[in-house]
DNA sequence: TCGTCCCTCCTAAGTTCCTAGGATGGCGAA
DNA sequence: TTCGCCATCCTAGGAACTTAGGAGGGACGA
């Protein structure tokens, strides 16, 4: 090895250090690419896990692997068969798609995904699984010829990919922010929003804060107007999606 | 400044690798107080903002701050109106406790609230903000009597907030899933829910599937029951906590 | 082959929600 | 003090959801 541990965790820290300065979300991208060059790595994707419905297209918070493979990788919903991803549902610790090969219970036809990888440049990676309270399920993966993958190494790309995830999302969020002109909840409103989230009825919340069922219908409406529902139940997601209440 | 740089990123690099071992929560916590111990952090309290008719107990995800001290947070509900807490929506950036009582536009009361503090023996702390996608909001905060803030320490800092934050909920999402015993949705299910949860009607649904309304119906009321849940409203809040479907 | 799970479809009464109004008093900011 | 926002309450028809059943066909593993 050609770097002593401190390298590695010098390089970390300045990279933190460099990437607080920063909330454009182009420019965080541009740096986090740029620090795991240092590593190796050609190409790093981070996309959370789409439900059905949900096209991995937009899951997808930062990617600069080949358009071609991308496509191909949503055209034949590799997502939902790609070992290295399923890897995700048994471990929350990171790994490499190098440890994910050698297991002995791979079918045929995921060898065959991880193997695909290489026409493209990427002959091993690192998958840093990102968890989050609500249950959801993100990764932040770097990939390339011949990376870095040292122990001392993955305990920085760790950091890395864990930082940079909090970043991306820092500086998403403010976007979304900033085009979602959305009209904050009075108190009253978010706080009957939060018994509509458990599934209480309108008569039940009235009981629950001894007022009549008419005024919780009408704060409801309100609410649903300014988030822009039709339907309570999407209100209740779009109120937690713009943190009005939490899960 | 008696540490150099390196003394910074060398230990958060350490840090870091022995958290990677631990899966267990309490021994996680331990070893996150003893890191911040170095720093001069006698305390740490990290939770999630608690929506109206949530309580902060509910929402705390470390904390071994005197307990007399929480409680009479919680009592005097100091989590609206804590100045340090508030700044949280301004900026997504670390701060200090200091950083914000040299602001002009202080209140009277919410001065005092930052140094009841004081009394605790918490001179000044640290605020590393923490964002998720689906917007809520968290905070990591250490406090001591004369903690080490220098540039280099704070962008440690950042980074075991957030690693520790990482850390803990896996722990915690860890436990939860073990307790509890949740039946999957079928890939059906979960994608009516999906559909459900974006305030489609049965019969939008119907339609957009081509299949019949009560065959909707029927899925959404299957979801229900493995969600445990009475409402839809309630179905699709725990659909999203245990990550059948995302935002 | 048998059992099990999934997806599909059906009925029908009872409950809850949605819509689109209007109206009052309180409270704080300009 | 006036203006605006907030919380409260009201009506009433129509739309959507809830409940508790049953039932057939297909896929897949034991």
């Amino acid at each position: 090895m050609s770097f002593t541990g401190d390298e590695y965790s010098k390089r970390t820290l300045d990279f933190v250090q460099r990437l607080q300065g920063l909330t454009d979300y182009e420019q965080i991208c541009a740096l986090i690419m740029k620090e795991l060059d240092w590593f190796g790595f050609s190409c790093v994707t981070s996309f959370s896990i789409p439900g059905p419905g949900c096209h991995l297209k937009d899951s997808i918070w930062l990617n600069n692997r080949p358009a071609e493979y991308v496509e191909r990788y949503e055209e034949k919903n590799y997502v939902i068969h790609d070992p290295v991803v399923k890897e995700l549902r048994r471990t929350m610790t990171p790994y490499s798609w190098g440890d994910v090969r050698e297991r002995r219970d791979l079918k045929k036809s995921e060898r065959t995904i991880i193997d695909e990888g290489r026409e493209f440049g990427a002959h091993d990676g690192f998958i840093i699984p990102i968890v989050s309270l609500s249950g959801s399920m993100a990764l932040f993966s770097p990939c390339g010829r011949d990376p870095d993958l040292s122990p001392r190494a993955r305990a920085a790309l760790e950091i890395i990919g864990i930082y940079s995830h909090h970043a991306l999302t820092r500086a998403l969020i403010r976007r979304q922010r900033e085009e979602v002109v959305h009209t904050p909840l009075t108190p009253r409103e978010r706080e009957i929003m939060q018994w509509v989230a458990v599934g209480k009825t309108d008569e039940e919340i009235a009981d629950i804060l001894s007022i009549s069922t008419t005024t919780v219908t009408s704060h409801v409406e309100n609410a649903k107007q300014k988030l822009d529902a039709f339907r309570r139940t999407y209100a209740v997601v779009q109120a937690i999606r713009l943190g009005e209440i939490s899960l």
